[in-house]
RNA sequence: CGCGGGGUAGAGCAGUCCGGUAGCUCGCUUGGCUCAUAACCAAGAGGUCAUUGGUUCAAAUCCAAUCCCCGCAACCA
């Protein structure tokens, strides 16, 4: 068995599970559901991301202990499993004791290759919130909250990974993983920006500010800034500093990520491990983001989807039919509500509405008994194949629902319920291949909606046809 | 001159590299069918391809300029 490895980003605790991130996991859970069909050995991490000072802060507001706080966002994540069936193997935490040795083991290695050193890091402060600010959060170069006052210029003595000494490394690894970043165009944009030059980044905090982190090693006033030791979590969740077992095994690896994680994945983190001396990752995906009704999703719009009641109202395998179809695979997409009745509506009537037109005619004239058919699949396999290697979900999806179309005109422009008055074998050799496309569209559809799609193997796989209830009932 | 993506039918997109009568899905209108979850199949309507100028026998596609939208602008996870 061939081992494949995937991972997600961990997700942040500080808010609940958002729909953008069950996007990009169900991507990746398809993508190991997949593999593991075509007899791959799987390992299939995700987890949480549990430090910094946004946590800190917000666990301070909510009034609970820091730890207690990442473990109930913890275990919240954690029902996404059930929520959206999904099949990771690993579910790593930042905050587990393992983890927090590999960062630190991580660090070491680091910095014996002389890529860590101390330096000024500048922050921005403002006296009336009495808060550091990022660029980001000012508003023509003030505080949005205080624009009246002037900031503050303050020194802090922060650790910084040697990033600018790998330019030329990152460079040559583009150059030789012509494929290294799906889609290209995001491939490209990580190569302007490594070709721009690059500065160093901070990757500690001094302590007594935010003590929420992993400890620097040999330096008790500095924790890692939480980037650091998110990121290797790739590589914690494999059992490294210990190089034997799953990590010889599975790494190097398939990362997904969103957009706005294009640099940490693709080229901090590759730096980092160029540094570290350990095998780049195989492939980064990066997918976009998803809007609501065409607009940013923010609570003050109230536009907030959350996947938890999709899935109640929808069931999961519409909802990771949606996401996997009706958004774009590498692009942004839009949600609404208008489309997901669409697309669920498109499930019932199109390819439920088949699988129970077919049955129930196998039922009526032959007693569910029909011809086998083994037609050769091979070719529409081989394009289903590549798309999957392309990340293309959509297109995936889209391919095997034109034969979802294909069948329904069969069954329009042959009529076999007409057939089987004058020609019986007839109806049935057509009944047959019918029942043969609907096999090929349960196996293939397996990894988008497991659960449907096994129930519609389980009805035509046996030598008799079963008639059941709508797979997917309609809605009023 | 900060960087990148984009502006093609009501919606979402493909086509642009390698110019040659504008295409897909959904929605809409009409017709057909009755096996089926009132589902399915077919036909049709609908577009000055952001704008302006240029090259060409011919431009959504090449060139130039302009307008508009969306990200990012590094230590914000």
């Amino acid at each position: 068995m061939t081992p494949y490895y995937i991972t997600t980003t961990l997700p942040y605790v500080n808010a609940d599970p958002h729909i953008g991130f069950a996007l990009e996991i169900i991507q990746a859970d398809a993508l190991a559901r997949y593999h593991r069909l075509q007899g791959d050995e799987v390992l299939f991490n995700t987890g949480t991301d549990e430090h910094g000072q946004k946590i800190y802060e917000k666990a301070i507001k909510e009034g609970k202990d820091t730890q207690a706080y990442v473990d109930e966002y913890a275990a919240k994540f954690d029902r996404l499993k059930e929520a959206l069936n999904l099949t990771y193997t690993n579910f790593i935490r930042t905050s587990d004791p393992n983890h927090k040795k590999a960062a630190q083991e991580f660090w070491n290695r680091c910095l014996a290759n002389g890529d860590i050193h101390k330096d000024q890091y500048q922050t921005k402060y403002c006296v009336g919130c009495e808060l550091e600010k990022s660029d980001s959060e000012l508003v023509d170069g003030k505080c949005p909250v205080h624009p009246n006052l002037e900031l503050e210029t303050r020194d802090e003595e922060n650790y910084f990974f040697a990033f600018s000494k790998y330019q030329k490394p990152l460079q040559d690894l583009y150059l030789a993983n012509p494929d290294f970043v799906i889609p290209d165009y995001r491939f490209n944009e990580i190569k302007s920006f490594v070709d721009a030059g690059l500065k160093d980044f901070s990757i500690s905090r001094v302590k007594e500010k935010m003590p929420w982190g992993v400890p620097v090693p040999g330096d008790e006033n500095h924790v890692m800034y939480v980037w650091f030791d998110a990121l290797v979590n790739y590589i914690s969740t494999l059992g490294w500093p210990n190089e034997e077992g799953d990590f010889k095994k599975f790494w190097p690896g398939v990362q997904v990520a969103g957009k706005d994680n294009l640099r940490q994945q693709s080229a901090m983190w590759q730096a980092m491990l160029l540094s570290a001396s350990i095998e780049p990752s195989k492939q980064v995906f990066i997918h976009g983001f998803i809007t609501s009704g065409g607009q940013k999703m923010s609570k003050s719009l109230g536009n907030v989807v959350d996947p938890f009641t999709l899935v109640d109202e929808f069931g999961t395998d519409a909802v990771r039919y949606y996401l996997l179809r009706e958004i774009p695979s590498h692009d942004d997409g839009d949600y609404s509500a208008d489309r997901m009745e669409e697309r669920f509506a498109e499930l019932a009537n199109q390819l439920g509405n088949l699988v129970s037109r077919v049955a129930a005619m196998a039922g009526k004239y032959f007693d569910g008994k029909l011809d086998r058919v083994d037609r050769d699949w091979s070719e529409q396999n081989a394009k289903l194949d590549l798309c999957m290697k392309n990340y293309d979900f959509k297109t995936y999806t889209d391919q095997i629902f034109q034969v979802v179309s294909d069948a329904n005109e069969i069954i329009d422009k042959k009529a076999p319920f007409k057939l089987v008055k004058t020609d019986e074998a007839g109806a049935k050799k057509i009944l047959s291949e019918l029942a043969d496309m609907i096999r090929f569209i349960g196996q293939s559809l397996l990894p988008i909606i497991p659960v449907s799609a096994q129930e519609i193997l389980n009805r035509y796989a046996g030598e008799k046809i079963i008639v059941g209830d709508p797979i997917f009932p309609r809605r009023d």
